[in-house]
DNA sequence: ATGATTTTGCGAATCGTTCGCAAATAAGGC
DNA sequence: GCCTTATTTGCGAACGATTCGCAAAATCAT
């Protein structure tokens, strides 16, 4: 069963996670534990990051070549996010068109809209 | 150096991807292949998967597990896709907003858009 | 502190994907 | 059609990210 112990290695990679604003990889976040002196399995990394994602801490995306990617994220409420795709950084995006494209999609296609992923990419005004 | 050899596999690979207008993975195709008694390697199917991609001949989507899947696409304009959740059937949808959100994040958060993903999930006409 | 339960670390296993290389096949000129 | 040359194929091995099993260590509640 999963609980909620608090856990040194827990606090560690939440605290990586805190530091650095955007989309990490579970390598990543394990090789900023090890320059920390933080000694922390990288499966461990896999496990934690898994169970913040199941309390909704975490947001998972998976980038161009497929590989997982973790940030910290507020679940209220519903967004999209721009990537640099110089530095990383996210900024959040709120869609209000999304209404309208359900609507639009059960009228053309008879499609009931139940899901969607968007994301923008390009440069952050720093790194223009 | 890569050329344009018409080669049996080849033929074979796009038959199956012509057969099925939705996003397969490449054990999908190989096994198709095996099922029609083609005789064509996982490597062979990869391979000509990368091919056609790289001339514009197929999209590549990765599935919610991180694989790899394609599908035939008109390289032609610019569009997302409204994927059926029951039965993989894809249809096209144009985005006619983009060039407002793009407006939209240049002004509110000086980012200069260059390129986006975008799908939607939910179910088809007929799988409801 | 003690005991019950969960988490960790380690290495091995797994899965999708890529690679190296020799054998097979396609294209073009004879 | 046959030969030459360049490309593609099949095979198995290698690879990288992720998961798993299990014994040891850590957490929580008493």
């Amino acid at each position: 069963m999963r609980a909620d112990y608090v856990t040194r290695p827990r606090e560690q990679i939440a605290g990586v996670l805190r530091a650095e604003p955007r989309f990490l990889s579970a390598a990543e976040i394990h090789r900023a534990l090890e320059q920390a002196s933080a000694r922390v399995s990288l499966s461990t990394v896999y496990r934690t990051l898994e169970y913040l994602r199941s309390k909704g801490d975490v947001t998972e995306r998976l980038d161009e070549a497929g590989e997982s990617t973790f940030m910290l994220c507020e679940p209220a409420h519903h967004h999209h996010h721009a990537i640099c795709r110089v530095c990383g950084r996210v900024d959040d995006v709120s869609c209000a068109a999304l209404g309208q494209i359900a609507e639009s999609l059960r009228a053309t296609l008879g499609f009931e809209l139940d899901g969607h992923n968007m994301e923008f990419l390009g440069t952050c005004r720093s790194c223009r």
